[in-house]
DNA sequence: ACTATGCCCTGGGTGC
DNA sequence: TGCACCCAGGGCATAG
């Protein structure tokens, strides 16, 4: 499932590799019929070849690959997406869903078990991700912000730091990273916590993301960086997936409820409501 | 305006 | 060994 630093790990993987490139062509597999948001497949691949990728920027868990004729290729890969870079040659992954050759005779695949990836081709970004709010990691998203964002909610501060709206690119692994970094108990009404709580857990997002960077993210399960690689961040976690075993501050079992819905890591010591 | 639920999709794990 | 069932969850749509 990448997140944030999954995605930018990708970005500054692909970086070197496409920005310059041409698109010669573009095949969708049976299958990713509904890969392409925007076009039909057929017309998807035939925008998409001849364009030059100028610049790979990201938004949240969003890659934008801006090209030369103005538009946006924004590609998510949502939980089992990936996109690796590869000769022409490589065969194709068990659950590749396109292939894009480029004119050096190298090639990037998007493989995707679950088949819940999007490429949108846009002219305007905003209209591919239309309730993204301020990226995780930009200055917009700031402590003023998430606090004016938690005030009066009474959703679990949980739900909201996976909202995009609040904070773009935080996941469920850096969620409940972060609440155990500052201490709180991710079912904590949103509302109730004081500003300093809350610049707490701003200061937490922000250290778990950059953590997992510096990692190259994490590998949970399906997750592969830009050329196929492994992340590392996944064995350097406090909570996620670690139920059953000790709090590395406290020593009590990690336990795992369900918050949101979500399938939710915290230590019930260190993260009272 | 906010909150809760369901949908999409398929492999891996569990229990009988 | 085989089979039915549940779980994983990002983003969006819909209902309350």
């Amino acid at each position: 499932m990448p997140e944030l630093p999954e995605v930018e790990t990708i970005r500054r993987d692909l970086v070197p590799l496409l920005v310059g490139r041409g698109v010669t062509r573009v095949a969708i597999h049976p299958g990713g019929e509904r890969l392409a948001v925007t076009h039909s497949p057929r017309e998807m691949e035939a925008e998409l070849a001849g364009r030059r990728v100028e610049e790979i920027a990201r938004h949240g868990k969003y890659l934008l690959l801006r090209l030369d004729d103005g538009r946006t290729w924004v590609v998510h890969l949502r939980m089992t997406g990936s996109l690796m870079h590869t000769t022409d040659e490589a065969p194709a992954h068990r659950f590749e869903r396109a292939r894009i050759d480029l004119d050096d005779g190298t090639s990037l695949r998007f493989n995707d078990l679950r088949k819940f990836g999007t490429w949108h081709l846009v002219e305007e970004e905003r209209d591919a991700m239309p309730l993204a709010g301020p990226d995780a990691l930009s200055e917009a998203f700031s402590p003023r912000w998430l606090r004016e964002r938690l005030k009066g909610r009474i959703a679990p501060v949980k739900t909201l730091l996976l909202d995009q709206r609040v904070a773009a690119g935080v996941g469920n692994i850096y969620a409940d990273e972060a609440l155990w970094i500052a201490k709180v108990h991710p079912a904590t009404a949103a509302g109730r916590l004081g500003a300093a709580r809350v610049n707490r857990l701003h200061a937490a997002v922000l250290e778990t993301l950059h953590d997992s960077l510096g990692d190259r993210g994490s590998s949970f399960s399906d997750y592969r960086d830009g050329l196929g690689g492994e992340g590392l961040h996944h064995v350097r976690v406090h909570v996620f997936r670690r139920d059953g075993q000790p709090c590395a501050r406290c020593g009590t079992t990690i336990v795992k409820t369900k918050v949101g819905g979500r399938g939710t890591h915290f230590c019930p010591r260190c993260q009272r409501i």
